[in-house]
DNA sequence: CTACCTGCAAATTTTTTGCATCCGG
DNA sequence: CCGGATGCAAAAAATTTGCAGGTAG
């Protein structure tokens, strides 16, 4: 990620708790919630709750990472990826309970399709699917 | 909305507070949290919070009201189409803030592929854009 | 009568804020 | 130094649960 350098390009400092949290999402590919963070982080030296809060909405509004909200009333969050070259989306598995991500070419074309047909300008669009997996089916 | 009959039909009795907020969802098409069914059912009558839960719930449950998170922490619910045809999708426009509904047979379409292309069976799926509606565009 | 429904209040869960202090540049 | 960054604890906001009646069928 280069989370590091847009935050300290606008006049953010280093600190441990964030740094840390920086490093753990871009280990991590599929999306974890706010307290799962905690718990990871908090293991390896104290990180205060509020402190991963803050990180990832500071990192949300610099657009570092995507903010998902899949049904169960927790917000989970992702490396955003800037390039777009990793975009995805996810199905949540009913049988095994799985996050699958996925992404479809023919889904981002249908979307910017209906962009310029209903007059809308689009920045961000999530899709969520629910039902079985591959291997579930 | 045949909710009640549904209900009746699955051992459900009927009760003063889910019968009124059936018929606010049944009225409203737009979607609503919950605590906005709460201030609404309470100014004619005394609702308790509880109840507006159990009754999202239980329709829920039986595929009565479909329920969308935005991305603002909030749950929202609204009436299910159990006929398809007012299924629609939603943009948040980040300028005016409304709750924009909108269908697309297009998008439809690709999300009916991929399901095939990926061997996902997709028994529910949401669509969120956000971004500018056509009057803020 | 019995099973379901309801209101109230209290408990949980997730997220936000206030504040004193620490630290990066 | 100064403007962030952090931890802790307390506060808010959203949702769930326990319980003692009430009511539909």
């Amino acid at each position: 990620m280069h989370a590091r350098e847009v935050l300290a390009s606008s006049g953010h400092h280093r600190g441990a708790a964030r740094d840390k949290l920086i490093d753990l999402l871009a280990a991590q590919d599929c999306a974890l919630s706010a307290l799962e963070i905690e718990d990871t982080l908090r293991r390896d030296g104290s990180v205060a709750r509020a402190s991963v809060y803050r990180a990832l909405d500071l990192l949300h509004d610099h657009e570092l990472v995507t903010r998902l909200e899949l049904g169960d009333g927790v917000a989970r969050y992702e490396p955003a990826d800037p390039t777009g070259r990793h975009h995805h989306h996810h199905l949540i598995c009913e049988q095994c309970g799985q996050l699958v991500p996925f992404d479809d070419p023919g889904l981002e074309r249908s979307i910017h399709n209906l962009s310029r047909r209903l007059g809308f300008v689009i920045n961000e669009h999530e899709v969520t699917l629910r039902g079985n997996c591959a291997d579930c089916s």
